[in-house]
RNA sequence: GGCGCUAUCGUCUAGGGGACUAGGACGGGGCCCUCUCAAGGCCCAAACACGGGUUCGAAUCCCGUUAGCGCUACCA
């Protein structure tokens, strides 16, 4: 369809966006930071909704600061969130020729050019202009180089940087942001940068470009930092007779002190995260929120359904505050909505880490495992957490917290008492069911004239060793029988020991 | 300093000229439920940065101020 109506339709419809090739280009010189997992996500769900490609790029320009180490837990926070990548991970450091070759064609069509000025010239005249209250302004001036000077120089093999020649000085470069609106800068205030160094590797903003242009990026989705970057690119696209990609600014994210997110903010790698329990769609849930909005009030979302709803009308101008707080009730939320099936797994892979059982013996009472695991969660905001609720179902033995016994078994002699008549009434139960436990422990505590709590609170601390737990009849029940009076022999053999002594 | 970006409860946000007495969520406080802790339910406190315009009418549009943040490298 063409003409008038074909485009009153497109203008109509905002939540649909073309396919795009987009990328992730994260710099390998740390572990995968909040921040960067959002910007990959932002990218990844634009393809998955609207279509194309997401591409991985590792920016390992800077050989210096550039690690493996840090190259494999980028892939590994990406994989655990998810995250998975179109085509084969592209490294720049790889494209080192295709980066020269661009230069060499700047180069020649004088629109880049040689500059032999030394470092330190160079921040000698910065320090100059900033004494005097000025900024300096990197511009070539013809004069200042003859070109026969230059070709010595170049015999001799002196070394040189090249830098980028900003063109049209009264011009303006500008363009529309996806995130922002217009945004605009005047070329004059941008230096003419350098993108090759003296040892003739290439610099960012030349090899981004470069490498979009190669992998045929369309659109790049990247964090706001970058806007002061997007005229230089923007120039460079156009010195290399390009198409210009669209561009889209995503805000930072910053800690609870509003300052740039960073280590001193505590847990800023995704890895952390990972090893704490945390739910890998959690994690992308909270995150998607940080800068996106469906619109509305919804707040929890599937995977599924952060797909469905994205879209970039809804991204966020302003930089957010990393709330950890809001991140461990979302995977609460998360943890109890998942199947128990998607669940068990997750639980299973930390208890077993935490030595507390093998995976076999988990298997081996998969539904009694299940229910245990669904008690669990309630009350568990990580995965860990209900690692370390599981422990009084699991072990044989259990240690007593010195804070439930000095609370709940103040009175030695009475709980003694009452944990025998406890152990008898529960002996002659003869079918072990909550209901069942339930109508006995009642009216045996009616006989004793006190009320359910007096008796079940003092148990609590025999069965568990804690002053915290799931119901108590559910409790009873997960044990069983046979530990459930084990616990309690024990806690009276323990109990008569202090009074012994 | 220059350039750029941004501005709604403490935090994440809804809202896009009248539907606003500004909605939801986290966190905080209270109550209910209750054998403990959670979960859940109900309730409370809490915001349109400021000043000018435009308009019959502004949280919403424009300008300015202020503040915060980012960039200002032969880092990415």
């Amino acid at each position: 369809m063409t003409g008038p109506f074909a485009f009153l339709i497109l203008s109509c419809d905002m939540s649909t966006h073309p396919a795009a090739r987009v990328r992730f280009a994260p710099s390998p010189t740390g572990y995968l930071h909040v921040g960067g997992a959002r910007t990959a996500l932002f990218n990844w769900l634009y393809v998955r909704r609207f279509g194309g490609q997401f591409l991985l790029r590792v920016e390992d320009t800077d050989r210096a600061r550039s690690t493996d180490e840090s190259t494999r837990a980028i892939f590994e926070g990406l994989e655990w969130l998810g995250l998975g990548w179109d085509e084969p991970v592209v490294y720049q450091g790889a494209n080192l020729e295709r980066h020269r070759a661009d230069v060499k064609t700047l180069l020649d069509a004088g629109l880049a050019y040689r500059d032999f000025t030394s470092q330190a010239t160079l921040d000698a005249r910065r320090a100059d202009a900033q004494a005097r209250g000025e900024i300096y302004k990197y511009r070539r001036e013809w004069a200042e180089l003859p070109l026969h000077e230059e070709e010595q120089r170049l015999e001799r093999g002196d070394p040189y940087v090249v830098r980028f020649r900003v063109p049209d000085e009264s011009g303006v470069t500008e363009w529309d942001d996806l995130v922002h609106e217009r945004i605009a800068f005047p070329n004059k205030d941008v230096d003419d940068f350098v993108i090759l160094r003296s040892d003739r590797t290439p610099i960012y903003n030349l090899a981004v470009v470069s490498d979009d242009i190669a992998m045929g990026v369309t659109l790049v989705m990247r964090g706001d930092d970058h806007i002061s970057n997007t005229p230089k690119q923007i120039m460079l696209y156009g010195a290399l007779g390009r198409p210009l990609p669209r561009f889209a600014h995503l805000p930072m994210i910053h800690g609870l002190d509003g300052k740039k997110l960073s280590k001193r903010h505590g847990a800023t790698a995704v890895g952390d995260y990972q090893h704490e329990g945390l739910l890998p769609h959690a994690m992308l849930n909270f995150l998607a929120l940080l800068g996106w909005s469906p619109g509305g009030d919804r707040e929890v979302m599937s995977l599924t359904e952060m797909i469905e709803l994205f879209s970039p009308e809804g991204l966020q101008r302003k930089a957010a505050i990393f709330d950890p707080k809001k991140l461990e009730w979302m995977n609460g939320q998360h943890m109890s909505m998942m199947s128990l099936s998607d669940l068990e797994p997750v639980v299973t892979r930390a208890i077993v880490a935490s030595g507390l059982a093998t995976a076999e013996s988990l298997a081996e009472r998969h539904d009694w495992y299940l229910r245990l695991v669904d008690l669990l969660r309630v009350r568990a905001r990580v995965v860990d957490d209900i690692v370390r609720q599981a422990a009084p179902y699991l072990a044989r033995d259990i240690e007593y917290d010195p804070e439930a016994v000095a609370k709940q078994w103040k009175d030695r002699n009475a709980n003694l008492t009452l944990l025998t008549a406890t152990r008898d009434a529960l002996l002659g139960v003869t079918s072990w069911e909550a209901t069942t436990l339930e109508a006995e422990l009642r009216s045996l505590a009616d006989r004793h004239g006190i009320g359910g709590g007096k008796l079940f609170q003092p148990l609590r601390v025999a069965l568990t060793g804690l002053t915290v737990s799931p119901g108590i009849f559910d409790v009873l029940v997960m044990q069983g029988r046979d530990l459930a009076l084990h616990r309690i022999e024990r806690a009276i053999d323990y109990l008569s020991g202090l009074v012994d002594s």
